[in-house]
DNA sequence: AATAAAAAAGACAAAAATATCCTTTATTCA
DNA sequence: TGAATAAAGGATATTTTTGTCTTTTTTATT
């Protein structure tokens, strides 16, 4: 579904957004540490996501990532779009070139709803909308 | 969503039940070409799905790959099993290790359902049912 | 029996994804 | 100002996926 690239950079968001309340600031280790991904491929994935501005970043002493209040607000289809781009809610679920309705795959149009599906669930979903659940411990960025 | 042996696997199988009636063969290089793939690509993925079992092969002249008429009642979902597992049916959507229903990640139920719906679409779509709308040209295998 | 055709198998190659390491730049603090 | 800290950037390494090439095996035909 998602690459690895991208499954650890919608968890990093997540935990940035729950762990960086009024603008305290997340190191690399401690994202690395809290979501389980490898430090250094993490750091590739947060610089992406740095330049496109889904999430700020400060260098030096006490420097790290964080969010502000509206950043929180970011959707992971926004975050599906910045590493993945938008193949996943456009492509071919066969492959072809391209999805055309004119010329459909033989699952073209039962892919298709599930392709709205995946793209409505991204997109009506924001990375700070979980910050209590998992604060509670409800909800789980990874598994040891 | 699938892995490219994937894609060209059900697109092939598709092709071999509609151009294979009544035990014709479908050699390798007609199916390559018939849904766009390289072909000594394809000639790996063939061997796999034929190794499993989910198409009958002849070697020789006149040989080639076909199935029987019962053999096209055979799922999209098996072909998917066969060739790229069945992580999409069951692993988690934010590549945590396992998809655990007591320890969900923050997408857990949304995703359940999409995945539900991908591995419902899989299981009730026979390769053998498009047979008429290629033939007729409404359906496609590839774009050129 | 000899030849040709076609899939099977094995070895290899290229490309992409994943991951690591090292250096540079910006920032804070003593 | 100097030292320490942490992200940014660049180069490199590893693994996986995708793709190709060559040889072998099986089968049909002459
Ligand atoms: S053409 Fe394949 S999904 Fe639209
Ligand atoms: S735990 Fe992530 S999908 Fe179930």
């Amino acid at each position: 579904m998602f690459s690895k690239a991208c499954e650890y950079g919608i968890r990093a968001m997540i935990y940035i957004a729950q762990r960086s309340r009024q603008g305290e600031r997340v190191g690399l280790k401690d994202i690395a540490q809290g979501i389980d991904s490898p430090e250094a491929f993490m750091a590739k994935i947060m610089q992406a996501l740095s330049r496109q501005g889904l999430v700020q970043s400060v260098k030096g002493p006490h420097g790290g990532f964080y969010m502000d209040t509206q950043a929180s607000k970011i959707t992971l289809a926004q975050v599906v779009r910045a590493i993945d781009g938008d193949h996943l809610f456009t492509g071919c679920g066969l492959g072809l070139t391209e999805c055309n309705e004119k010329k459909p795959c033989p699952i073209h149009d039962e892919f298709k709803l599930i392709r709205n599906k995946i793209r409505s669930l991204l997109e009506t979903t924001q990375v700070g909308e979980f910050n209590e659940l998992l604060e509670k411990g409800v909800l789980h960025l990874k598994r040891i």
